[in-house]
RNA sequence: CGGGGAGUAGCGCAGUCUGGUAGCGCAUCUGGUUUGGGACCAGAGGGUCGCAGGUUCGAAUCCUGUCUCCCCGACCA
């Protein structure tokens, strides 16, 4: 078949090529509620992997887990007035607590809580009441946790991993003696996702402080790290927040100093959620379906034995079984290598289809002529579908792990090469109009880095073309400008796209 | 929440205008022939037509309500 595996490609309609590589790849579907997502196992075990390697690095840099309540009093989210603001209008409500046979058989809700609760959209509130029991002395600081849970978000309109309404995240909460030590929390924790973005997923980012319009609701400073899709749009893929003492006083988070004076402590918060593997399929896929980096692939390697008959089978499964076992016996990134034989009774071609759709790195396919000369005949799904070669059995197994990591880096140069071929800098609001796309025609563009002033907020230009700011790159050089929006002065270009 | 579109077998759709008791393709299962890039032939199974009311002798079809999904706005940690 010369057709794509995904139709349609990427160039012909892409919000829909999305969700057709998460449908071939059995990733995840809808569910009968509104806006809550079914993740299914393929979709779920990238999960795994993105949360044991998370997981592992918030315990490096000294956090531990626990688990918070998903229900939240109602009059805990009045204490932040700016954080009201924020979840107001997207907090589903828990009202009753039984449910009774109406006349016509029907379930009504029953028993009216004396105080509603509302199912978490984030969970400062509850976990600052806590540590607010918890903190009494400088001795009990830094606190450094973690959950990982689901929130709740009723959005208007949802994406499958993109946005949902219930989604899975982590959401760590820290609580400092200083400002210093919170805003180096705030940092090194972006610093991790940086790390988990580049090195595991393969997806370049950029790191940032959020503009002011930008900013979590009731933080001081919002830095994220911010990619560019294959359509030029950006992802926000992580956030970590420099709370100040905003949280610390409306939930009464203070200590005793070594003075013994009373102070308010300062907190951080931090999360990344299921959104990384939109992140992830957007950043690699191609028309073919799902490519998956290395590190988080649930199968690195997939053997497809091929056979016509009995005495066939049982050579090439002996042949299969032995290369399996030393394939497993490699490691890659610290863990063994993945490894699934594929038995199944189904014709060659059409497994080796669900594999590349399913993005499998690394499909090797192994019939009597390959052990006849001690080959294996591997495709790489970083590379064309028929481009595939033959490798002497020893020589496969022992470079394995150089392969996988050749399968990595390149993934990742595709989207760091796309994320700069699509990056400009704009000095003019009619050049950045352009960059955009002119007036009504949509255009991604890319990432438009120009000189902004805060008075800029809420410009109409950035409205009438859906782009947003993205962030204040942290790496980004400071230079003496003028805001192409205001004319006022500025030092530092941020960055400017359209987003998910 | 506003505008538009759609819900009929696991998936994709026809049938709805003009009411008469449900069909096609793919998938599934069985048998056979096949098998190094998405096989072919033959047969079989599978649907209270999103849900709830109403009109009618009779509703997938007409009317009302409701839920869900998609697109465009608004909104969007």
């Amino acid at each position: 078949m010369s057709q794509t595996a995904i139709q349609p490609t990427r160039a012909q309609n892409y919000p829909e090529w999305y969700q057709e590589v998460i449908k071939a790849a059995d990733m995840a579907e809808n569910s009968p509620v509104r806006g809550c997502m079914v993740i299914k196992p393929w979709g779920y075990a990238i999960w795994e992997n993105m949360q044991k390697v998370l997981d592992r690095k918030f315990k490096e840099t000294g956090h531990t887990n626990a688990y918070f309540p998903l229900l939240i009093p109602l009059s805990f989210m009045e204490q932040e007035a700016k954080h009201v603001e924020g979840f107001a209008k997207e907090c589903a409500v828990v009202t009753h607590h039984r449910l009774k046979a109406g006349p016509d058989g029907k379930l009504i809700p029953d028993g009216k809580l004396e105080e509603p609760l509302i199912i978490r959209p984030t969970s400062e509130t509850i976990i600052g009441h806590m540590y607010a029991k918890w903190v009494k002395s400088y001795r009990d600081l830094p606190v450094l946790m973690n959950q990982w849970c689901n929130v709740m978000r009723w959005e208007m309109r949802t994406r499958l991993f993109l946005r949902t309404a219930e989604f899975l995240w982590q959401e760590g909460h820290t609580v400092h003696a200083t400002a210093k030590e919170a805003q180096e929390e705030t940092l090194q924790m972006l610093q991790v996702y940086a790390d988990f973005a580049e090195n595991y997923m393969a997806m370049p980012v950029i790191k940032g402080m959020k503009t002011p319009d930008e900013r979590f609701p009731g933080a001081v400073d919002t830095y994220s790290i911010e990619a560019m899709m294959q359509d030029k749009k950006a992802l926000q893929a992580g956030t970590s927040h420099f709370l100040g003492q905003n949280f610390a006083k409306s939930s009464g988070i203070k200590f005793l100093n070594a003075e013994g004076k009373e102070e308010i402590a300062w907190t951080t918060s931090w999360g990344v959620s299921t959104r990384l593997i939109g992140g992830l399929i957007m950043s690699h896929s191609d028309d073919d379906g799902l490519i998956l980096p290395p590190k988080l692939a649930p199968i690195q390697v997939v053997l497809l034995p091929i056979f016509r008959n009995e005495e066939e089978k049982s050579q090439v499964l002996n042949f299969v079984d032995s290369l399996a076992k030393d394939l497993r016996a490699q490691k890659f990134d610290g863990e063994a290598i993945s490894v699934k034989v594929d038995l199944r009774d189904l014709r060659g071609g059409e497994k080796a289809w669900q594999y590349i759709k399913q993005g499998v790195p690394l499909r090797v396919e192994i019939g009597p002529r390959d052990i006849a000369k001690n080959e294996v005949f591997v495709g790489r799904r970083d590379k064309a579908v028929k481009d595939k070669s033959s490798f002497a059995r020893a020589a496969f197994v022992e470079n394995i792990g150089n392969i996988l990591q050749e399968i990595h880096q390149n993934i990742y140069a595709r989207a760091k090469a796309n994320m700069k071929a699509n990056t400009k800098e704009i000095n003019s609001l009619s050049e950045f109009t352009e960059f955009f796309g002119g007036s009504e025609e949509s255009q991604a563009g890319g990432f438009a880095m120009a000189h902004w002033n805060e008075a800029a907020i809420g410009h109409e230009i950035l409205g009438k073309l859906k782009v947003t700011p993205r962030c204040l790159p942290l790496e980004g050089k400071t230079e003496n400008g003028i805001c192409i929006f205001t004319g006022k002065p500025s030092t530092k270009r941020v960055i400017f796209a359209k987003s998910y």
